[in-house]
DNA sequence: CGTGGGCCTGTCTA
DNA sequence: ATAGACAGGCCCA
């Protein structure tokens, strides 16, 4: 499948329409999701500068695995990663005469051996992914029955597999299961919040989160919670804009 | 039940 | 060039 966009223009190139737009949430509508999250000077600058941009629609099981290799990692370096994975496990595609490889199935994930999984690069995640896609294969897991529960529910199922906590379950929920209301905290999310929204926090919290360099559980589910309840059902949305605001022009 | 220390290793910077 | 810091957090004590 090829797809790519030209001046503004999508163009499918063989590659199925349908598919297309609802992987990369052009069914989505933003008038209605910025109207809904854009609550402050800053979210709306976010929102202009950066108009246009939507929450992909991953498979779920891919995205499980990615974000538990992105732990502690490097954007680069989780590419490298995902790409050995690929080219060791997944399925080798030829499109014009250039070989890609596909995201690996669970099945062939599990079969591994931990020094397999080590040899691609992922250190002590290599035990997480082993433990999980074992877990998702004996349980005979169903990803598609999470789609029904309530996005607390759902993030608790998620939590229960190996080298996932609160941030790599929301970022899951987010881009692969379509809990929209999910709040990812990561290190860019939480200078957002701190540059941005410190009154929303009581002044403790916002004093220890400023000289810890990590966050435990309950700040964790503190950031989280204010930003679900401050921007509401499209939290998310809101959390992608700020973030890619931070990360590029801030 | 909440919190702090340790962690594989690829990248980037000094 | 080569060492050292840091990276889209999680697990365990």
């Amino acid at each position: 499948m090829k797809v790519r966009q030209v001046e503004g223009e999508i163009e499918y190139v063989n590659a199925d329409e349908k598919f297309v737009n609802h992987y990369f949430g052009l069914e989505d509508d933003l008038q209605v999701i910025a109207e809904s999250i854009n609550k402050d000077a800053h979210v709306s600058r976010a929102l202009e500068a950066y108009w246009g941009l939507r929450l992909i629609r991953q498979d779920p099981w891919e995205c499980l695995i990615s974000y538990i290799c992105a732990t502690y990692k490097s954007i680069p370096a989780i590419k490298h990663m995902l790409n050995n994975m690929a080219q060791k496990f997944g399925e080798k595609q030829v499109l014009d005469g250039n070989n890609f490889y596909t995201f690996p199935e669970c099945k062939a994930l599990a079969a591994a051996t931990e020094q397999d999984l080590i040899g691609c690069g992922l250190g002590y995640r290599a035990k997480y992914v082993l433990t999980t896609a074992k877990k998702i294969r004996e349980d005979n897991f169903d990803f598609e029955a999470l789609r029904k529960l309530p996005y607390l529910e759902t993030k608790k199922v998620l939590m229960q597999f190996s080298g996932v906590g609160a941030k790599v379950a929301d970022c899951v929920l987010l881009f692969s299961l379509g809990k929209s209301e999910a709040f990812p905290v990561d290190v860019w999310v939480k200078r957002v919040i701190l540059n941005h929204y410190g009154e929303k926090l009581s002044p403790e919290v916002l004093q220890r989160i400023e000289k810890s360099e990590s966050l435990s559980t309950g700040d964790y589910e503190r950031l989280n919670r204010f930003g679900r309840s401050y921007f509401g059902k499209y939290a998310g949305y809101a959390q992608e804009y700020l973030y890619h605001y931070e990360r590029i022009t801030v």
